[in-house]
DNA sequence: GACATGGTGCGACAAATGTCGCATATTGAT
DNA sequence: ATCAATATGCGACATTTGTCGCACCATGTC
């Protein structure tokens, strides 16, 4: 593959998903996305750091301003992430992330179904799964 | 109520997370629950700051060392660094996480059980979950 | 009581982070 | 061409983080 991954900080994390959902933004496009904006030279600088790191490009401008594309997949990215969450807060296990969640009900029954809908497709080849015993 | 829960660094978090499962400990104890452990001075310096920003209290000494405890309720705490990351992530929805999880093969059938436990099994009404065009 | 062992208390850093301000360059409009 | 509005390019910080090393002290051992 390419690059393994950059490292991120919070905020250029916060601000690449962005850029994710856009496709491609300018710096003002992500500075209004933001909740709660910083100043515009701040996001400037993340857009900095996130090219100095390898994780956008510049592709063409939007009148005067500099038009942004992530070169990181996001899909990896955020597994990465997620791995990473996991490993600080619990150890590596989802299942006490699940709890968390189901509890602060974050969860809804869509998603659930989802969830389930995805399990049942993946070709899971886990071993240990025989015990369909699960609801439908 | 008490502290607005503590600002901590991850590898603060990941400390005290130990913490939350032993009970107490000592810094020894922490070091070695660490899969890629630092030096002992890192923790030690760790624990120092968890101590000024009164997430933790000692109790005691178990031989020389100093036993640790956390003063911060783990389930709120858990709760606030999951949104924060959905925030970070995912514009605070936890949907998409919930998907990752799955397609990560993260989460277990047991986990999905315990899920629909926890959520009273709902009664899904699937509907626009359809186009997965997703391979097998 | 004298020691060896291992912990604590600090101080020190380098790098990473989040935040700006400002001089200059670029654009679109008149 | 001239101007006003705005981006960009940098530089500058104050903090926070992750990491140690080391002098000094406390404990358990003999």
């Amino acid at each position: 593959m390419s690059n393994p991954l950059p490292d991120l900080s919070r905020f250029e994390l916060q601000c690449l998903s962005k850029l994710w959902e856009r496709g491609e933004a300018s710096v003002r496009d992500v500075l209004g996305d933001l909740e709660d904006p910083p100043s515009y030279s701040t996001v400037r600088k993340i857009f900095e750091r996130l090219e100095e790191k390898g994780a956008v490009e510049r592709v063409g401008q939007e009148g005067k301003a500099v038009l942004y594309r992530s070169l990181v997949a996001a899909r990896p990215m955020i597994r990465k992430e997620i791995q990473r969450f996991l490993d600080t807060m619990f150890a590596g296990s989802a299942e006490p992330l699940v709890s968390h969640l189901a509890e602060m009900k974050a969860v809804s029954a869509e998603d659930l179904a989802l969830l389930e809908r995805v399990l049942e497709r993946e070709p899971r080849d886990d071993k240990e799964i025989e015990a369909e015993g699960r609801r439908r």
